[in-house]
Order: C-alpha cells, then sequence, then structure tokens
DNA sequence: ACGCTCGCATCAGGTGGGAAACGG
DNA sequence: CCGTTTCCCACCTGATGCGAGCGT
C-alpha cells in the first residue's frame, strides 16, 4: 500500500535492478520497520529523550538543537496495516517548557523516532511538553547526523489548525492548502536522499461536522487503498541540495478516487471525513535513488500535528473556508471587496495603518511585482484593521516570500528536531495557543533574539516553487520571474551564507521585537473576527498594501523576508558549517523561533 | 549583432460556490 | 429526507511565448 504508486512514476527513469529497494517503495510489512529504531527511556514519565539509532550516529555528538522531549503516545493512528515507516519521528512543535531557560539547554539532538503503535494508541493531543531551545545550534555537518526540519508555513497552519483544517479531495485531485513545506538542516551534504511525504490516518474515527464542530462518528475505514505518499519530484537529490532551498510539496493533491490510474504519483488517496496527519520522510539512498536496506536508520520521520486534517469533498466549516479564500491567491475572486481593494486614494495607500503592526514598515521592495495581497492575514487577528494592511504580495528577498507561509512572518519556521512530541492528555487535537500567545514575548526577548537578515532577491511565487525556490532545482523554466530580479537590489539571489548576518541582526531582532509588541492579536483567535465582518477596513488595508507595494522599490527588510532569511540561514547555515555554525547567530535565531512555542 | 530586460497576451490550471446527482 | 459527492461556473494565478527596447 505504501508508495505503491507513485513511487514507480517517480523513479521510473532510474530503475535499479538488484535486491535494493526504492524508497519508499517498500512493503508494508517491511520487518525492519517495526525495529528500525531503539527507543531509550520509554516510561510513564513524559519528560524523557530518545536517541534514535540513525546509523552512523555517533552518541557522543553532540547534537546541535537540543534534547526534544518525547512522549510515548504517539499522534498518528497506525492500523494494523501499519505502513513501511511506523517509526514517525514525531517532531512536534518545540515547546519549551514553563522553566525555559536560555541556559537550560541540552546537548543531544534526540530524534524521537516513535515505534509503531498499535490501533489503541490514538491520536494524542497535542501538547506543549516542553523543550529548551536556548542552546540551539546549527547542525553539524557529517555522517549520521540527524536532520532537522522547520514546518515553513507554521503560523498558517496553526490559524486553520484552530478550526480544524479541512482539505477538499476530489476525483481529479485537489492541491492542499496550505500546502507542506520544510526546511531541513543537518542532512550530510554529499548524501542523497529521497524526500517525501506520507498521509496516514490520524485517528481511528470517522468525523462528522454537526452543530458547528467536529464530532467523531463511528470508526474509520482502515482498508483505505492507493496511494499514500507522494516524493518529492526532486528526489533523489543531495543533502546540500535539500537544505539549500524551502521544500515544498505544493503540487502535491488529494483525492479519493482510489482507482486513479492518472498522475498517481502527484495524488494521495484519502478518504473524506477521516482525520489525516502529513508525515515527512527522509530516507538517504544511493544516488540513484534506489534505498540501501542493508544498513539502518537512515529513514527519518517528521511529524507535525498542525498539519493534521480532515478530507472532505467539501468544506464544513465556514471558517475554514474563509481562511482559505484569504489566503489561496487562487480563490481571490471570492474576497470580498476585491475590487476596490486597489481603489483607495494615494494618501490611504501610502499611511500606515493605525493599528500599525509592526508590518507597517515592511515595505517590500521590488515594485515591478505587482502582486496581489497575499501577506494580507499574516496575522488575521489583526483584522479588522490590520487584516490586509501588509499584504504585498512581491517581497523579492526570499525564496517564500511569495508564498503563503511568507505571510506568517516572524515566526515562519518552525523547526523540529528529533522530538516527540508530548501528549498532555487533553482530547483535544487542537494546538493549544494560548500559551503560545502568552509565552509569545516573555519567552522570545529575554534570549537576545538575533535573527540573521539574510537578503536576498527570491521572489515571490506565492507558492515555495517559486522561481527561487525551484530554480536552482530545476524544476522547469521559470526564467521569466527570475529575470525579473533586479540586479541592482541590495541582495543576491541566493541567500549568502554569511554576508550581511551581523549587520542586519539588530535590525532583524527589532522587527521580531516589534512582532512581539504586537502579538497580542498576531495569535489571537480568528474566530474574533467574523468572516462576515470583512470591513471596508479590509479594502483600505488592502489598498495600502497595494500602493505600498507598488511604491517601495528600496523598502526595509520584511518581516517575510525575515522568516525566510532565517530559514534561509538554518540550511545554508548548515552547508557553510564552518563559519556560522560557532557563532550561531543563526542558533539564537531559531532559539526565538522556538520561543514561539512556550508552556504556560 | 547579440544578450538581456521588460511588458503584454495567451493559456492551462487552481479556487470555492452552488446546483444537481447520488446513496443510505 | 438528509448528508455527501460530483459537476460546472466565473474568477483568478502562474507559466510561457513573443516582441520591443536597451546596453554592450
Amino acid at each position: 500500500m505504501l508508495g505503491g504508486e507513485g513511487e514507480s512514476t517517480s523513479f521510473s527513469s532510474k530503475e535499479a535492478a538488484g535486491d535494493r529497494r526504492k524508497s519508499p517503495a517498500v512493503e508494508a510489512e517491511d520487518p525492519a520497520a517495526g525495529s528500525r529504531y531503539t527507543e531509550h527511556g520509554m516510561g510513564a514519565d513524559r519528560s524523557y529523550y530518545l536517541h534514535s539509532t540513525v546509523s552512523k550516529q555517533s552518541p557522543e555528538t553532540p547534537s546541535p538543537c537540543s534534547f526534544i522531549p518525547y512522549t510515548p503516545c504517539g499522534t498518528v493512528y497506525t492500523p494494523s496495516s501499519a505502513t513501511r515507516y511506523p517509526s514517525s519521528l514525531h517532531l512536534g512543535s518545540v515547546l519549551p517548557p514553563a522553566g525555559f531557560s536560555p541556559s537550560s539547554g541540552r546537548s543531544h539532538f534526540s530524534p524521537a523516532y516513535q515505534l509503531g503503535q498499535s490501533p489503541g494508541c490514538l491520536y494524542p493531543p497535542y501538547t506543549s511538553s516542553g523543550s529548551a531551545l536556548s542552546n540551539l545550534n546549527l547542525p553539524t555537518i557529517g555522517p549520521g547526523m540527524r536532520a532537522q526540519v522547520y514546518l515553513c508555513n507554521r503560523p498558517m497552519w496553526l490559524k486553520f489548525h484552530r478550526h480544524q483544517t479541512e482539505m477538499i479531495i476530489t476525483k481529479q485531485g485537489r492541491r492542499m492548502f496550505p500546502f507542506l513545506s520544510f526546511n531541513i538542516a543537518g542532512l550530510n551534504l554529499t548524501a542523497h536522499y529521497n524526500v517525501f511525504v506520507e498521509v496516514v490516518l490520524a485517528d481511528p474515527n470517522h468525523w462528522r461536522f454537526q452543530g458547528g464542530k467536529w464530532v467523531t462518528c463511528g470508526k474509520a475505514d482502515n482498508s483505505s487503498q492507493g496511494n499514500k505518499v507522494y516524493i518529492h519530484p526532486e528526489s533523489p537529490n543531495t543533502g546540500a541540495h535539500w537544505m539549500r532551498q524551502e521544500i515544498s510539496f505544493s503540487k502535491l493533491k488529494l483525492t479519493n478516487n482510489k482507482g486513479t490510474n492518472i498522475n498517481t504519483s502527484q495524488m494521495v488517496v484519502l478518504q473524506s471525513l477521516h482525520k489525516y496527519q502529513p508525515r515527512l520522510h527522509i530516507v538517504e539512498v544511493t544516488e540513484d535513488g534506489v534505498e540501501d536496506i542493508s544498513s539502518e536508520g537512515k529513514t527519518q520521520s517528521f511529524t507535525f500535528p498542525e498539519n493534521q486534517f480532515i478530507a472532505v469533498t467539501a468544506y464544513q466549516n465556514t471558517d475554514i473556508t474563509q481562511l482559505k479564500i484569504d489566503h489561496n491567491p487562487f480563490a481571490k475572486g471570492f474576497r470580498d471587496n476585491y475590487d476596490s481593494m486597489y481603489a483607495a486614494p494615494e494618501n490611504d495607500r501610502l499611511t500606515p495603518s493605525p493599528t500599525s503592526s509592526p508590518r507597517a514598515h515592511q515595505i517590500v521592495p521590488g515594485a515591478r511585482y505587482a502582486m496581489q495581497p497575499l501577506f494580507q492575514d499574516q496575522f488575521v487577528n489583526n483584522l479588522p484593521q490590520n487584516r490586509y494592511y501588509n499584504s504585498e504580495r512581491a517581497v523579492p528577498q526570499t525564496n517564500s516570500l511569495l508564498s503563503p507561509q511568507a505571510e506568517d512572518a516572524t515566526s515562519q519556521r518552525w523547526f523540529v528536531t528529533s522530538m516527540q512530541q508530548g501528549g498532555n492528555g487533553t482530547s483535544t487535537n487542537k494546538l493549544d495557543l494560548t500559551p503560545y500567545d502568552g509565552e509569545y514575548s516573555s519567552s522570545l526577548l529575554p534570549y537576545g533574539i538575533k535573527s540573521l537578515s539574510m537578503q536576498t532577491s527570491h521572489a515571490l511565487s506565492y507558492y515555495p516553487d517559486s522561481p527561487f525556490t525551484t530554480m536552482s532545482a530545476g524544476w522547469g523554466s521559470r526564467a521569466a520571474y527570475q529575470r525579473k530580479v533586479s540586479p541592482s537590489l541590495p541582495w543576491s539571489p541566493r541567500p549568502s551564507t554569511t554576508t550581511g548576518f551581523p549587520e542586519d541582526l539588530d535590525k532583524v531582532k527589532a522587527q521580531i521585537e516589534e512582532e512581539v509588541n504586537g502579538s497580542a492579536s498576531l495569535i489571537s483567535s480568528w474566530t474574533e473576527t467574523q468572516p462576515s465582518a470583512l470591513s471596508l477596513d479590509k479594502a483600505d488595508s488592502y489598498s495600502t498594501a497595494c500602493k505600498r507595494r507598488r511604491l517601495s522599490l528600496n523598502g526595509p527588510i520584511t518581516e517575510d523576508s525575515i522568516s525566510d532569511i532565517k530559514c534561509e540561514d538554518l540550511a545554508s547555515a548548515a552547508i557553510n558549517s564552518s563559519s556560522y555554525i560557532k557563532d550561531a547567530p543563526s542558533s539564537k535565531c531559531m532559539a526565538a523561533y522556538y520561543s514561539f512555542y512556550t508552556n504556560p
């Protein structure tokens, strides 16, 4: 079942004979799967750490990212027909414990591989069992190291997650929105990896939207068939490649057509009204993409609970619908006041919003990019005044600025090391954002956040597979967009891993602090603003943003860029480990991100 | 002449809404 | 009857091709 159809297509040109399998093409009953990883510290106490048995990993090797608590209760429901990768490295959001201290970091990078679970171990609640990330360091480069994965558009996922994300599935396949987008660090630069996403049942229930909320309704149909794996089209590729840029799965499509033979490699077959959990798998393979089964521990899996969603054939929750409309550029036609968004008076366009969020100054360089307000709800909570204020779509600075995650400015990247998400025993699957809010500033600021301001001219495709994201990856030609990047822009097409960091640190920090100051509403619930309340303010702010966009050729760095910078930094720093790992301004940057996850 | 940038037009494909169809 | 699924629609984005303009 796992990866059946998809893999064949993806690797058809690289078929390799022999007994070696191609990842993720693996027999469902891979005997090694269940024992691929060893776990340590399993016990009643949730606060312990696991050391995976990733091959070549030296136990003594201090981890760049430390200690992430592991919780025995898994997040992903694993029916009897477990896939080959039951041992999900569950990398929940990093939620430092209450006692989080900048100096409390530990030095062991401990991917917490979760062994296969019985169906009885159901979807565990998202918890904030803490982990201090203060001593976060950039990943070391070398064989056997564990990967660290960052969910690039996590804030957006969180917005949806608050209302229980829904994903449309159709016969011909529907893209996910938000889509999965990651940054990976800690890979061996020269080793080859397959990167793919597997979508597994998150719990054993059938769901129904009733009375304005999702309720369980019977048991899930475990007999699902069809492809559950989407292999990144760039697979296989080197660690350097994967770490060089954001890894987007925007082309991944969800379908309920089990019999489809069309584009099966792009399709993940799901069942409506079932809850799913995407997993990211990174499998070390040979150069031709063949997984070498002779060595264990070359598979690492990452799970972000906020990526969970319920597959539907029609949206059930209007909040989700509104979020989709507001965020997805392809749904722009359904936005209210769209026509008026560009009709605001000149002065309105140039005048910062009264409530000027920290993004007020995020004037975007590259006015050429007459982009639409994609960042409008970077923080939907700022609605209505700020909702569309900083709706610049084009921020030609990083590889993801035009991507939806770009709008999620400050906390855009979510670093996940080998951590097992904790479970707190609650029954909700929603991420608890309350502590997130509360600790937003308290944990973030005190620790001397210094983000790296890596300026790039990455342009801004809404999707991560934007020109700059993909150009180096060879995903089709996007010259038409690439060339639009003005050479006069002060940043380079590819983020320099070194230049410009120090001098921008303060600037970035200041911006982050501004974010923090305005964070009260940042994380507030979307429901605070009814969809129907998309007021005229929206149009005004929209217009303002658009105007600003047009006129701001050389504005200051945007938060979006900062976020991407961080993201890029992490990856590029990993590539250029020598000079920055130690100083690790990026570490602090990452720590800052971590800080968004806090415990009450 | 050549290469590059830029603007414009075209087209494929993605989007949610809504009505119709389907099925228990 | 009611919940779910399918299909079509209008609207939009993004990719691409082409030609004009510019600098070397």
